[in-house]
DNA sequence: ACTGTTATTTATCGTTTGATAAATGATACC
DNA sequence: GGTATCATTTATCAAACGATAAATAACAGT
């Protein structure tokens, strides 16, 4: 009931230097970019933490900045959860990582273990993957357009390289099954598993980030070889 | 504004037949054992498809029933939200299947198969993957205790299997490293994602489950096996 | 058939929460 | 240094939402 005045202070250090004679218990006026940008970035973070429901009025808390300024530069919040959307999950794939997949200069466990070493530092973070849950619990179909996107640039050309180092008749010869996209899942699921337990179960992890990588590879890709040596057993 | 006056109907069908004369657009007063079950029942469905965010309002409308009703069998949303919980995660976990993996009368595939068959029906259906998950994130710890259930009842025990089918040591004799719990996890974690792709991305998945249970046993254990035997080189 | 019990509903309260309008003040420009 | 611009804040609204109190009616027991 009673209106308490609140305190507030920079929280984020200096982001522009402008005439810092006071120490800026005042309010601070920030370029329409730099604000953007910090209103973005902070309600990826919240929202990754606390989920979509998060009030906007608790985000406004964390930047340091009042509530209704978050409606000036977002006309709704469902129109900052989409930005937040199209920050995290947009433009995160990077085309190349196809062409390291299929690149046969190198072996295919090689490849596996680089890709998931660069897919686990720059997708697979605290913030992608509470979103991505969040969203897909959400019933966006965000994920189901995310999942499309990594059969045709991940899964696909993991079977025709499994299908290579098995010695088996290339996908264009003998058609993909079902069951063979399931394999190529098996070993993301590995590795997706990990940081879900990791980042949204909050459970204890092997620590040693490269040599889980290795050893998931190692254990998915020697099965995934395996039953498809066992399916074609003639070359 | 304007206080519409709601028909309700029963949407279940007769739960109790208590003289069906009129087809009871009236109030319909049942036994408190009966409405809680109802109530606890609906409260499932209707979490594990929206979030435990979901509206009490819009929960006592989906059971013909008005929203103060709800707080006179449980006093606050978040004891319903316990009791969801309750009725959900504790036990499902059968302690036989501890025993099922240990079993050596039969291959330890065999016994996998059956398991994760068993599994999928009993505990990875749409109410419980969608509710683990919104528990996992709201940061409830129900997940880290189900999880040591899971590494105690399963993961050790498919170690210990693993470990006897590649004929190495026995984990009483050589410790068990925490990247062959992560071979667990393995196997686990390919089944398990199969069913978030199904029940949380609603992303489309192989449809014939059963072998894609098999198949997906035969790959991860193959690898674990592999990757075992060669870390063991002597008997 | 009458009556007491209590399951259920109607009405409503107080807070939370997304959103808007008006007031304020920091900064750029001359 | 004065002034216009507009980023930011203060004040507030209306709907949503958890929760409570009082009124109503279904059923059991006599």
């Amino acid at each position: 009931m009673v209106s308490v005045p609140i305190t507030r202070f920079s929280s984020l250090g200096a982001l522009k230097e402008t005439s810092p004679k006071t120490v800026a218990t005042t309010r601070q006026r920030l370029s329409p970019e730099v604000r953007e940008r910090q209103i973005v970035d902070g309600a990826i973070a919240f929202f990754a933490e606390v989920g979509l429901s998060g009030q906007t009025r608790e985000l406004a808390l964390r930047l340091s900045v009042t509530q209704p300024l978050i409606y000036r530069y977002f006309p709704t919040k469902q129109d900052l959860i989409d930005r937040v959307y199209e920050e995290v999950f947009v433009g995160r794939w990077r085309a190349e990582w196809s062409d390291l997949i299929s690149n046969r200069e190198r072996s295919l466990r090689e490849r596996l273990i680089e890709f998931y070493r660069i897919y686990a530092r720059d997708v697979l973070t605290y913030d992608w993957i509470r979103i991505y849950m969040f969203a897909g619990l959400a019933g966006e179909d965000i994920n189901r357009r995310y999942i499309s996107l990594l059969e045709d640039q991940l899964l696909v050309p993991i079977v025709r390289e499994v299908r290579a180092a098995a010695r088996a008749p290339k996908p264009s010869e003998v058609p993909v099954k079902g069951l063979e996209i399931e394999a190529a899942w098996h070993i993301h699921a590995a590795i997706f598993y990990y940081f879900v337990r990791k980042h949204i179960y909050h459970a204890k992890t092997e620590p040693d980030l490269d040599a889980f990588i290795e050893d998931a590879v190692d254990r998915t890709l020697d099965g995934a070889l395996a039953v498809t040596a066992r399916a074609f057993p003639e070359t």
